[in-house]
Formats: C-alpha cells, sequence, structure tokens
DNA sequence: ATAAATTTTTAGTCTTGTCTAAAAATTTAT
DNA sequence: ATAAATTTTTAGACAAGACTAAAAATTTAT
C-alpha cells in the first residue's frame, strides 16, 4: 500500500502548496515568506502562520528566517492539484468553447473539488491529454509528468528558431495579447534580429516579421 | 436590465439558501429554525445567526420565533444552486460513468462553483437536459423549471399503476437498494396489494412481483 | 565590524461560521 | 388559565485564516 490515510487539505492550504510547488520550480532553493506573500497577495505574517501549519502536517520544512521547502508528501500533494487544474482547462477549451484566456479563475476554483473518481474519469473523458492549453504537461495519476526542455523565446540569438511551446506568464491580458497578434502554440518562429539595447526581437511568425518587446519574448517559451 | 450586481454568497450561505428551498417546496408555511438544523446538521443557534445575515442580504423574510420564507430574489439564488447541481449530475452519470448513487457528494462540490459562462456552456454541451438522473427538474438559465405533477407511490391503491420519475431520498444507501431490486426511472410499476396494517405494498415489476415497505414507497414519485 | 536597511516573526485583533449553556418566547397539557 | 415542555434566541467562546504594528533576526552597506 502507498499510503494508510489521505491527509485533507483546506482551500487555503492547498494554494499555498500549489503556490510553493511553483515557486519551487523555478527557484530551486528554500522559498522565501515574501516571495510566497507575493504570489499569494498577501502578508508576510499570514505566510508565516500557515506554513507552521504545513510544516506540522509534514508537507514542507521550516527553519525559521531560511524558508520553505516541501518534502515528497508536499510534492504529491501540490501535483495533484495542478493535475486537476490542467485536466479542467482542457475540459474548459475542448468541450466548453471556452478561449485560452478563459479558463484559469475557473480552473483554480475546480482544482479543488475532491473526488478520486471524477478527475481520473475526466482524464480518461479528454482522452488522457497530456499537456494543457498553455502548454503545460499534466501529470498522471501517480503524478508523473514529463519535463518538456523549453527555453524562452528571449534565449534565441538572431537567425535561430524554435516553436512555441507554451507561456510564462498565464494571466488574460497576455493571452489576448498572443491571439491578437495570431501567436499560438505549435508554431514556428524564427529571431530576423534582436536588438541588444532593450531586448526587443523581430521575429518571423506565420509569414510574417514582427517586433516584440523583451517582456513579450521572456514570456515565450519555445523548442528547438 | 435584470439587475445591477450579482450579490455573491458564501459557500455555507448557498447550502442554508439550498435547504431552506427544498424545506419550503415541500411544506409550504414559513420555515423553521429547528427544520432548517436538522437538514444541515447543525444547531438551531448557529441558524439564528446564519438566517439573520441572510435576511440582512434581502433573501428571506425572518421574524422572531416565526420562521424564514424566502423572497423571489433568494429563490433565484437558490434555483440558481440547484440547476448546476442537477447539471453537474447529468455529466457526471453520461459523461465520467458515475452511477446515480455517486453523483451526489460530487455535485454538492461542484454546484459551488462561480462561473455563468461555466455552466451555461456545460448546458449546452449535455444538450440541454430537461431532468437529473434522479428524475428531478433542472432550471432553465431563468430559474424556470416544469412543475412534473408526480405522487408517491405510497399513495397508490391497488390495481392503480404508474411510472417511476423519482425519488424522494437521494441517500447513497436507498439508491443502491433501488438498484439492487431492479428498480429505475421510467419502470412501470402496478400496485398488486396494499396492507392496511403497515402500509406496504406488493408491487408488479419487470414483470415480477415483490413486496416493499412503507417506507421505500413512500420515497418513490410515480406518475400516472 | 558596526550601523542601516530589509525581512521575518510575534503578539494581538478581526471576521466567518460554528458551538454550548442559559434565557426568553411559544406551544402543549392539564 | 396557568404550568410544563418545547423551541428559539442570546451571550459568550472557539477555530481558521487573515491583518496591523511592533519586535527580532538577517542581510547589506559603509
Amino acid at each position: 500500500m502507498s499510503r494508510y490515510l489521505k491527509i485533507m487539505f483546506s482551500l487555503s492550504e492547498e494554494n499555498y502548496l500549489k503556490s510553493i510547488f511553483h515557486l519551487q520550480t523555478i527557484s530551486g532553493k528554500g522559498i522565501s515568506t515574501s516571495a510566497i506573500a507575493k504570489k499569494l497577495d498577501t502578508k508576510p505574517s499570514s505566510v508565516t502562520d500557515m506554513i507552521k501549519k504545513l510544516a506540522d502536517k509534514q508537507v514542507l520544512v521550516y527553519k525559521k528566517y531560511q524558508g520553505v521547502t516541501l518534502t515528497n508528501l508536499g510534492m504529491k500533494a501540490a501535483t495533484s492539484i495542478i493535475r486537476k487544474h490542467r485536466l479542467w482547462e482542457v475540459f474548459l477549451v475542448e468541450k466548453l468553447n471556452f478561449s485560452w484566456d478563459e479558463v484559469h479563475d475557473v480552473a483554480e476554483q475546480l482544482e479543488h473539488i475532491k473526488s478520486p473518481k471524477l478527475i481520473n474519469e475526466l482524464d480518461e473523458f479528454l482522452g488522457f491529454p497530456k499537456k494543457d492549453p498553455h502548454g503545460d504537461p499534466i501529470p498522471d495519476k501517480d503524478g508523473n509528468f514529463q519535463k518538456i526542455e523549453k527555453r524562452l523565446l528571449s534565449s534565441l540569438e538572431e537567425s535561430q528558431y524554435g516553436i512555441c511551446v507554451g507561456v510564462n506568464d498565464s494571466s488574460s491580458e497576455f493571452l489576448k495579447y498572443l491571439d491578437k497578434h495570431q501567436i499560438s502554440l505549435g508554431q514556428q518562429i524564427k529571431v530576423i534580429s534582436k536588438e541588444s539595447f532593450d531586448g526587443s526581437l523581430t521575429i518571423l511568425i506565420n509569414k510574417k516579421e514582427m517586433t516584440i518587446s523583451h517582456k513579450i519574448s521572456n514570456n515565450i517559451y519555445i523548442q528547438s
């Protein structure tokens, strides 16, 4: 048997776990109180309180003033929430006519529904998708997911190219920008020139040339 | 315009609204504090507190010691929650292989998801169903739903018959009982004899005779 | 290496929704 | 019609999760 009892998490606890997981996949190190506070749009003092609760529940390791790290248990819990979030996103886009910039808020709610049968049946219903509408990998039932080696578009040099495979910023504003300029997943992007002064790129996409700022290219993931 | 601002309800408030609505459709009169407490498995004192809050929000009328009645606003809010609950039940049974005794707990969670687009798209995706898996009518976008004139099986007399159109008790135990004895929606049921002493019925269903207690026949709805 | 700035934690408060115990009102019974 | 039983409300407390303000620890700067 893999576990004796399923620990239950409150809505708030789940949001903390998810945020810490995301911060951890980017920055490796122990995650600071203030980083979590910023991500969750709350106060550092509130984070300290919650961190203690989660440490008691064995999902993370906490040493005063030194930030936190998820334990294996915490990683599993976080992955399970992310699996739910991304499967619901696929459902919303593929079955319910949502566009990729509309799914996030609803998926944030749906990810907290507790029912193992629900999520596994949904997975099957959707044909066991491997990626969500933003190109992010969907963990399977056991929490495993393919690490796609992706780079930021901003890291490409002149005359290099790649396929757009994901976005870093999933905000509605950014996704609408991409739609407006007809940039979507799976498209080939070639760098025509790179401006060293401000990092802006002139790219070839859809047989059209366009110039994008560093802020844009720094939020688009590509694969070679 | 039908309204200027959409009032938001907490999870708890929504559960109160739904319970009061259900109690009101059965017993007509003002709903007592203790009836609500029983339905929600909570204490009367807690109910009094919540009732005051809901009265402030104009969704019900409350006079001390006299029970409560939903206002039109409250009816609308309750109907909207019931619409969501029943649509999700259809989804679970028709798309995700849930049986009718498994849907309730999950639908209780899903009914609180807030997104008008989500529920209207789901409605369309399911082909605008008119009834949920237990035979209960699904309110449309505007809150209207067909009142099906249904009677309790227990009210039938000898040699009368009807079609099974719904259940009063949606508990998993009761639904499993029905499954085990092959009683399902749409089936014809004929009363062979009625025992006046304990109200038990001998019925003909599926070309088979069987005897059921009053408690069972009092939880099955039929239509002539 | 010590002072200044920043970050983190603590202590105490607030809100939501619940509870218990006791008081008040209502209903039922004699 | 008054007493007894029941129901409802009030008052005060508690847990979760957040906040503010102040104290403590750490990091940065001189």
